[in-house]
DNA sequence: CATCTATATAGATAATTGTCTATGTTTTTA
DNA sequence: TAAAAACATAGACAATTATCTATATAGATG
């Protein structure tokens, strides 16, 4: 995953209401209505973050009836939070090893 | 963390400029004009970077001479990281409990 | 078929963000 | 002390985003 890739999951998921909305989802599947039960902003607002939500396919979803269920794609979080876990630990092979560190070398 | 404050961190990592930077900075510290080598980006713009990532206490600085170090806070990410897997987990104690799952319950 | 239920789409708006150029500040050095 | 080196701050601007209201769509039901 590039930097743009994992950035682009990244900035969906940095949302307090969808980080709530990962949350509730992961236990299992909730429809849409579930979902907005615990928020005070509107319905489209809600239908937005799903729509952004899968997306990126950090959410999986499926037609039952009327209702749209949503699940979590916990392959793709686990990836992406495997790859920042990475990212920050000193992991090898690393970019830094290409640096010159002309300036900073004391 | 509250889904708030986890979100703020968050929001600071999904760059892909800032992500790279975190990249370079996993094996070690770093002066900005080391880090600014690997952008085409302008020297204000890093400095705009670096700033807002230390704010967030993501990474951490100190000065030698003219010189501002940089360094991961690893700790700090490691608990970002490791609060965002947990959210994607099945864990317990969890806000899907608490749901009344009105509409959906099949 | 008409209506209701559940969700999505369209369009608008205010706030945030990533970038720039220009300039300021601070520490070292000639 | 004057200049250079390294970095930060100020202010501007275009792009993105989170939200809203209003409306559309699609499946279930009487």
């Amino acid at each position: 995953m590039t930097y743009k890739e994992l950035s682009s999951k990244l900035k969906i998921m940095a949302d307090p209401s969808r980080l709530e909305i990962l949350d509730l989802l992961s236990c299992g599947e909730l429809c849409a209505y579930d979902l907005l039960e615990h928020f005070s902003f509107s319905q489209p607002t809600l239908s937005h973050h799903m729509k952004s939500l899968v997306e990126k396919r950090l959410v999986l979803s499926r037609k039952d009836g009327t209702k749209t269920m949503y699940r979590l794609n916990h392959a793709l979080i686990t990836d992406v939070t495997g790859q920042l876990s990475l990212l920050g630990s000193n992991h090898s092979p690393c970019i830094c090893e290409q640096i010159q560190k002309g300036t900073c070398e004391s």
